[in-house]
DNA sequence: ATTTGACTTAGAATTATTCTAATTCAGTAT
DNA sequence: ATACTGAATTAGAATAATTCTAAGTCAAAT
Protein backbone atom coordinates (compact mmCIF):
# COMPACT_ATOMS: atom_id res chain seq x y z
CA UNK A 1 0.00 0.00 0.00
CA UNK A 2 1.35 3.44 -1.06
CA UNK A 3 -0.52 6.58 -0.21
CA UNK A 4 -1.32 9.17 -3.20
CA UNK A 5 1.94 10.92 -4.16
CA UNK A 6 1.86 14.85 -4.25
CA UNK A 7 1.77 14.70 -8.02
CA UNK A 8 -1.41 12.55 -8.39
CA UNK A 9 -3.24 14.56 -6.17
CA UNK A 10 -2.24 17.70 -8.16
CA UNK A 11 -3.76 15.58 -10.94
CA UNK A 12 -6.61 14.48 -8.66
CA UNK A 13 -7.06 17.95 -7.59
CA UNK A 14 -6.90 19.80 -11.14
CA UNK A 15 -9.78 17.39 -12.93
CA UNK A 16 -12.04 17.54 -9.60
CA UNK A 17 -11.81 21.26 -9.64
CA UNK A 18 -12.43 21.69 -13.73
CA UNK A 19 -15.57 19.14 -13.31
CA UNK A 20 -17.04 21.56 -10.54
CA UNK A 21 -16.39 19.16 -7.73
CA UNK A 22 -14.06 19.16 -4.13
CA UNK A 23 -11.08 16.41 -3.45
CA UNK A 24 -11.90 14.57 -0.79
CA UNK A 25 -10.13 11.58 1.40
CA UNK A 26 -12.85 9.36 -0.05
CA UNK A 27 -12.23 10.47 -3.45
CA UNK A 28 -8.12 10.49 -2.47
CA UNK A 29 -8.39 7.07 -1.34
CA UNK A 30 -10.46 5.12 -4.10
CA UNK A 31 -8.13 7.09 -6.92
CA UNK A 32 -4.90 5.92 -5.19
CA UNK A 33 -6.50 2.54 -5.32
CA UNK A 34 -7.09 2.30 -8.32
CA UNK A 35 -3.61 3.73 -9.45
CA UNK A 36 -1.86 1.13 -7.10
CA UNK A 37 -3.10 -2.00 -8.42
CA UNK A 38 -4.05 -1.77 -12.25
CA UNK A 39 -5.77 -4.88 -12.30
CA UNK A 40 -9.19 -3.72 -13.78
CA UNK A 41 -10.79 -3.79 -10.11
CA UNK A 42 -14.49 -3.90 -10.12
CA UNK A 43 -16.75 -1.87 -7.38
CA UNK A 44 -16.80 -4.38 -4.95
CA UNK A 45 -13.32 -5.11 -5.08
CA UNK A 46 -12.49 -1.55 -5.08
CA UNK A 47 -14.68 -1.24 -1.96
CA UNK A 48 -13.04 -4.29 -0.52
CA UNK A 49 -9.17 -2.42 -1.02
CA UNK A 50 -10.13 1.12 -0.16
CA UNK A 51 -11.60 -0.25 3.14
CA UNK A 52 -8.78 -1.83 4.08
CA UNK A 53 -7.28 1.95 4.13
CA UNK A 54 -10.26 3.51 5.16
CA UNK A 55 -12.37 1.56 7.20
CA UNK A 56 -15.62 3.81 7.32
CA UNK A 57 -15.88 4.04 4.10
CA UNK A 58 -19.08 2.56 2.65
CA UNK A 59 -20.39 0.97 -0.71
CA UNK A 60 -21.78 3.92 -2.40
CA UNK A 61 -19.49 6.39 -1.24
CA UNK A 62 -17.42 4.07 -3.40
CA UNK A 63 -19.91 4.13 -6.29
CA UNK A 64 -20.05 7.50 -6.01
CA UNK A 65 -16.05 8.37 -5.97
CA UNK A 66 -15.94 6.05 -8.91
CA UNK A 67 -18.44 8.06 -11.09
CA UNK A 68 -16.79 11.23 -9.94
CA UNK A 69 -13.47 10.38 -11.35
CA UNK A 70 -15.15 8.93 -14.36
CA UNK A 71 -17.09 12.35 -14.68
CA UNK A 72 -13.63 14.07 -14.21
CA UNK A 73 -12.16 12.32 -17.08
CA UNK A 74 -9.20 10.37 -14.64
CA UNK A 75 -10.72 7.20 -14.91
CA UNK A 76 -12.27 5.13 -17.28
CA UNK A 77 -15.21 2.60 -17.26
CA UNK A 78 -14.63 -1.33 -18.66
CA UNK A 79 -17.46 -3.13 -19.22
CA UNK A 80 -16.68 -6.67 -20.60
CA UNK A 81 -19.97 -8.85 -21.21
CA UNK A 82 -22.72 -8.21 -19.04
CA UNK A 83 -19.97 -8.45 -16.23
CA UNK A 84 -19.71 -5.97 -13.33
CA UNK A 85 -18.54 -2.49 -14.84
CA UNK A 86 -14.22 -2.36 -14.45
CA UNK A 87 -12.56 0.80 -13.59
CA UNK A 88 -9.46 1.77 -15.35
CA UNK A 89 -6.97 4.66 -14.50
CA UNK A 90 -4.94 4.36 -17.79
CA UNK A 91 -5.59 7.23 -19.89
CA UNK A 92 -3.61 6.53 -23.34
CA UNK A 93 -5.37 5.23 -25.39
CA UNK A 94 -5.41 1.31 -25.56
CA UNK A 95 -7.12 -2.02 -26.16
CA UNK A 96 -8.43 -4.25 -23.50
CA UNK A 97 -7.77 -8.21 -23.57
CA UNK A 98 -10.41 -10.46 -21.92
CA UNK A 99 -8.76 -13.77 -20.50
CA UNK A 100 -11.54 -16.34 -21.02
CA UNK A 101 -9.94 -18.91 -18.60
CA UNK A 102 -9.79 -16.41 -15.34
CA UNK A 103 -11.57 -13.50 -16.45
CA UNK A 104 -8.62 -11.16 -15.97
CA UNK A 105 -8.60 -7.39 -18.12
CA UNK A 106 -5.21 -6.48 -19.06
CA UNK A 107 -4.50 -3.22 -21.16
CA UNK A 108 -2.92 -3.67 -24.32
CA UNK A 109 -1.23 -0.86 -25.90
CA UNK A 110 -1.43 0.08 -29.37
CA UNK A 111 0.79 1.68 -31.71
CA UNK A 112 0.18 5.58 -31.54
CA UNK A 113 -2.88 6.95 -33.46
CA UNK A 114 -4.04 4.07 -34.14
CA UNK A 115 -7.30 4.32 -32.04
CA UNK A 116 -7.78 7.29 -33.82
CA UNK A 117 -7.29 5.78 -37.53
CA UNK A 118 -9.76 3.10 -36.63
CA UNK A 119 -12.70 5.39 -37.43
CA UNK A 120 -11.94 6.11 -40.71
CA UNK A 121 -13.88 2.67 -41.30
CA UNK A 122 -16.58 5.16 -40.67
CA UNK A 123 -19.08 6.51 -43.10
CA UNK A 124 -19.31 9.92 -43.78
CA UNK A 125 -22.51 10.57 -41.64
CA UNK A 126 -20.96 8.95 -38.47
CA UNK A 127 -18.54 11.34 -35.73
CA UNK A 128 -17.10 8.63 -33.00
CA UNK A 129 -16.02 10.50 -29.67
CA UNK A 130 -14.36 7.05 -28.52
CA UNK A 131 -13.64 3.85 -30.08
CA UNK A 132 -13.74 0.64 -27.88
CA UNK A 133 -10.68 -2.57 -28.50
CA UNK A 134 -11.78 -5.81 -26.66
CA UNK A 135 -10.26 -9.28 -27.51
CA UNK A 136 -10.96 -11.99 -26.16
CA UNK A 137 -8.89 -15.18 -26.20
CA UNK A 138 -6.51 -16.88 -24.01
CA UNK A 139 -2.91 -16.46 -22.42
CA UNK A 140 -0.06 -19.02 -23.13
CA UNK A 141 0.81 -19.09 -20.15
CA UNK A 142 -1.00 -17.31 -17.31
CA UNK A 143 0.66 -14.78 -15.20
CA UNK A 144 0.71 -16.45 -11.56
CA UNK A 145 -1.31 -14.21 -9.84
CA UNK B 1 -44.06 -9.11 -41.20
CA UNK B 2 -42.31 -11.64 -42.92
CA UNK B 3 -42.24 -15.29 -42.26
CA UNK B 4 -38.80 -17.60 -42.31
CA UNK B 5 -38.04 -18.17 -45.80
CA UNK B 6 -37.42 -21.69 -46.51
CA UNK B 7 -33.78 -20.48 -46.98
CA UNK B 8 -33.29 -19.09 -43.31
CA UNK B 9 -34.95 -22.27 -42.04
CA UNK B 10 -32.98 -24.59 -42.94
CA UNK B 11 -29.79 -22.76 -41.81
CA UNK B 12 -31.78 -22.53 -38.44
CA UNK B 13 -32.02 -26.42 -38.50
CA UNK B 14 -28.73 -27.01 -39.82
CA UNK B 15 -26.95 -24.45 -37.06
CA UNK B 16 -29.58 -25.68 -34.37
CA UNK B 17 -28.69 -29.63 -35.18
CA UNK B 18 -24.90 -28.63 -35.21
CA UNK B 19 -25.27 -27.71 -31.32
CA UNK B 20 -27.29 -30.83 -30.32
CA UNK B 21 -30.49 -28.53 -30.04
CA UNK B 22 -33.75 -28.96 -31.89
CA UNK B 23 -36.05 -26.28 -34.09
CA UNK B 24 -39.39 -24.96 -32.48
CA UNK B 25 -41.79 -22.94 -33.33
CA UNK B 26 -41.02 -20.68 -30.65
CA UNK B 27 -36.84 -20.61 -32.10
CA UNK B 28 -37.83 -20.03 -36.05
CA UNK B 29 -40.57 -17.45 -34.51
CA UNK B 30 -37.20 -15.42 -32.33
CA UNK B 31 -34.96 -15.78 -34.86
CA UNK B 32 -37.32 -14.58 -38.12
CA UNK B 33 -37.65 -11.70 -35.49
CA UNK B 34 -34.02 -11.14 -35.80
CA UNK B 35 -33.32 -11.24 -39.23
CA UNK B 36 -36.61 -8.98 -39.82
CA UNK B 37 -35.45 -6.14 -37.82
CA UNK B 38 -32.10 -5.77 -37.70
CA UNK B 39 -31.72 -2.58 -35.19
CA UNK B 40 -29.95 -4.89 -32.55
CA UNK B 41 -33.12 -5.16 -30.24
CA UNK B 42 -32.78 -6.18 -26.30
CA UNK B 43 -34.66 -9.01 -24.96
CA UNK B 44 -37.23 -6.89 -24.38
CA UNK B 45 -38.02 -6.04 -28.06
CA UNK B 46 -37.41 -8.90 -29.02
CA UNK B 47 -40.49 -10.39 -26.66
CA UNK B 48 -42.98 -7.35 -28.06
CA UNK B 49 -42.35 -8.31 -31.51
CA UNK B 50 -42.28 -11.94 -31.18
CA UNK B 51 -45.55 -11.62 -28.57
CA UNK B 52 -47.23 -10.23 -31.43
CA UNK B 53 -46.31 -12.90 -34.13
CA UNK B 54 -46.88 -15.76 -31.44
CA UNK B 55 -48.67 -14.36 -28.47
CA UNK B 56 -48.79 -17.20 -25.89
CA UNK B 57 -44.74 -16.86 -25.75
CA UNK B 58 -42.84 -16.15 -22.81
CA UNK B 59 -40.02 -13.81 -22.03
CA UNK B 60 -38.50 -16.56 -20.32
CA UNK B 61 -38.77 -18.48 -23.67
CA UNK B 62 -37.46 -15.76 -25.63
CA UNK B 63 -34.37 -15.35 -23.15
CA UNK B 64 -33.65 -19.07 -23.86
CA UNK B 65 -34.34 -18.84 -27.23
CA UNK B 66 -32.14 -16.27 -27.94
CA UNK B 67 -29.43 -18.27 -25.94
CA UNK B 68 -30.10 -21.05 -28.22
CA UNK B 69 -29.40 -19.01 -31.13
CA UNK B 70 -26.38 -17.22 -29.44
CA UNK B 71 -24.86 -20.80 -28.71
CA UNK B 72 -25.52 -22.25 -32.53
CA UNK B 73 -23.47 -19.19 -33.34
CA UNK B 74 -26.57 -17.77 -36.11
CA UNK B 75 -26.85 -14.46 -33.24
CA UNK B 76 -24.23 -12.81 -31.60
CA UNK B 77 -25.04 -10.75 -28.47
CA UNK B 78 -23.56 -7.03 -28.20
CA UNK B 79 -23.17 -4.82 -25.10
CA UNK B 80 -23.22 -2.09 -24.86
CA UNK B 81 -22.32 -0.14 -21.52
CA UNK B 82 -24.02 -1.61 -18.81
CA UNK B 83 -27.25 -1.64 -20.76
CA UNK B 84 -29.76 -4.38 -21.81
CA UNK B 85 -27.80 -6.59 -24.17
CA UNK B 86 -28.66 -6.18 -27.36
CA UNK B 87 -28.68 -9.57 -30.25
CA UNK B 88 -27.21 -9.39 -33.88
CA UNK B 89 -27.79 -11.81 -36.66
CA UNK B 90 -25.14 -10.54 -39.32
CA UNK B 91 -22.60 -12.61 -38.89
CA UNK B 92 -19.88 -10.85 -40.78
CA UNK B 93 -17.51 -9.03 -38.73
CA UNK B 94 -18.27 -5.80 -38.52
CA UNK B 95 -18.00 -3.28 -36.03
CA UNK B 96 -20.64 -1.21 -33.93
CA UNK B 97 -21.56 2.49 -33.81
CA UNK B 98 -23.44 3.47 -30.56
CA UNK B 99 -25.50 6.92 -31.26
CA UNK B 100 -25.01 8.99 -28.10
CA UNK B 101 -28.25 10.41 -29.04
CA UNK B 102 -30.87 8.10 -29.82
CA UNK B 103 -29.10 4.91 -28.09
CA UNK B 104 -29.83 3.42 -31.26
CA UNK B 105 -26.47 0.85 -32.59
CA UNK B 106 -25.98 0.88 -35.80
CA UNK B 107 -23.31 -2.13 -37.83
CA UNK B 108 -20.64 -0.69 -39.40
CA UNK B 109 -19.13 -2.78 -42.23
CA UNK B 110 -15.08 -3.10 -41.91
CA UNK B 111 -12.53 -4.12 -44.87
CA UNK B 112 -12.30 -7.96 -45.55
CA UNK B 113 -9.92 -9.09 -43.04
CA UNK B 114 -9.34 -5.86 -40.66
CA UNK B 115 -11.03 -7.43 -37.79
CA UNK B 116 -8.12 -10.08 -37.50
CA UNK B 117 -5.65 -7.70 -38.35
CA UNK B 118 -6.69 -6.13 -35.55
CA UNK B 119 -4.82 -8.76 -33.50
CA UNK B 120 -2.00 -8.27 -34.51
CA UNK B 121 -1.39 -5.80 -32.29
CA UNK B 122 -1.34 -8.47 -29.56
CA UNK B 123 1.85 -9.72 -27.72
CA UNK B 124 2.87 -13.14 -28.20
CA UNK B 125 1.62 -14.48 -25.13
CA UNK B 126 -2.12 -13.36 -25.94
CA UNK B 127 -4.11 -15.23 -28.25
CA UNK B 128 -7.61 -13.94 -29.37
CA UNK B 129 -10.47 -15.80 -30.60
CA UNK B 130 -12.52 -12.83 -30.89
CA UNK B 131 -12.51 -8.80 -31.66
CA UNK B 132 -14.94 -6.20 -30.66
CA UNK B 133 -14.90 -2.99 -31.84
CA UNK B 134 -17.36 0.01 -30.66
CA UNK B 135 -17.52 3.37 -31.73
CA UNK B 136 -19.82 6.13 -29.87
CA UNK B 137 -20.80 8.93 -31.40
CA UNK B 138 -23.31 10.88 -33.25
CA UNK B 139 -24.95 10.70 -36.53
CA UNK B 140 -24.56 13.64 -38.81
CA UNK B 141 -28.43 13.63 -39.30
CA UNK B 142 -30.26 11.03 -37.69
CA UNK B 143 -32.20 8.80 -39.58
CA UNK B 144 -35.61 9.26 -38.61
CA UNK B 145 -36.60 6.02 -37.58
C1' DA C 1 -20.93 31.59 14.60
C1' DT C 2 -24.27 30.49 10.99
C1' DT C 3 -25.50 29.17 6.81
C1' DT C 4 -25.23 26.62 2.67
C1' DG C 5 -24.63 23.19 -0.25
C1' DA C 6 -21.63 19.44 -1.26
C1' DC C 7 -20.45 14.98 0.33
C1' DT C 8 -21.10 10.64 2.75
C1' DT C 9 -23.75 6.94 4.37
C1' DA C 10 -27.12 2.88 5.24
C1' DG C 11 -30.49 0.80 3.44
C1' DA C 12 -34.37 0.44 0.09
C1' DA C 13 -35.52 0.14 -4.71
C1' DT C 14 -34.67 -1.03 -9.39
C1' DT C 15 -34.05 -4.05 -13.28
C1' DA C 16 -31.97 -7.16 -16.52
C1' DT C 17 -31.16 -11.65 -16.21
C1' DT C 18 -31.05 -16.32 -14.25
C1' DC C 19 -33.07 -19.92 -11.74
C1' DT C 20 -36.76 -23.25 -10.21
C1' DA C 21 -40.12 -26.36 -10.66
C1' DA C 22 -44.07 -27.63 -12.94
C1' DT C 23 -46.14 -28.56 -17.54
C1' DT C 24 -46.11 -29.59 -22.42
C1' DC C 25 -44.24 -31.62 -26.31
C1' DA C 26 -41.78 -34.41 -29.92
C1' DG C 27 -39.50 -38.22 -30.97
C1' DT C 28 -38.52 -43.08 -29.96
C1' DA C 29 -39.36 -47.51 -28.09
C1' DT C 30 -42.64 -50.87 -26.96
C1' DA D 1 -51.34 -46.91 -31.35
C1' DT D 2 -49.45 -46.17 -26.49
C1' DA D 3 -46.12 -45.34 -23.32
C1' DC D 4 -41.76 -43.47 -22.21
C1' DT D 5 -38.04 -40.06 -22.11
C1' DG D 6 -35.71 -36.12 -22.19
C1' DA D 7 -35.96 -31.61 -24.28
C1' DA D 8 -38.41 -27.30 -24.45
C1' DT D 9 -41.65 -23.99 -22.62
C1' DT D 10 -43.63 -21.42 -19.06
C1' DA D 11 -44.83 -18.41 -14.80
C1' DG D 12 -43.04 -16.74 -11.23
C1' DA D 13 -39.33 -16.41 -7.67
C1' DA D 14 -34.60 -15.27 -6.94
C1' DT D 15 -30.32 -12.85 -7.89
C1' DA D 16 -27.06 -9.16 -8.14
C1' DA D 17 -25.01 -4.91 -9.83
C1' DT D 18 -26.24 -0.51 -9.63
C1' DT D 19 -29.05 3.52 -8.52
C1' DC D 20 -31.94 6.02 -5.56
C1' DT D 21 -33.58 8.10 -1.15
C1' DA D 22 -33.38 10.49 2.78
C1' DA D 23 -30.89 11.56 6.72
C1' DG D 24 -26.58 12.95 8.70
C1' DT D 25 -21.78 15.17 8.31
C1' DC D 26 -18.61 18.42 6.94
C1' DA D 27 -16.10 22.36 5.10
C1' DA D 28 -15.98 26.57 2.86
C1' DA D 29 -18.08 31.15 2.68
C1' DT D 30 -20.54 34.71 4.63
MN1 LIG E 1 -5.84 -17.45 -19.52
MN1 LIG F 1 -27.63 10.60 -33.16
ZN1 LIG G 1 -7.51 -0.27 -19.34
ZN1 LIG H 1 -24.19 -6.12 -35.35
Amino acid sequence: MRLLGQEDKETLAMALDHSGQRATPQRETVFGVLLDQRDHPTADEVYARTKSRMPTISMATVYNCLETLVSSGLVKQVNIEREPTRYCPNLAPHAHFHCRDTGRVYDVPVPEGMMKDLAKVLPGEYSADSVELVFRGHLAKEKTK
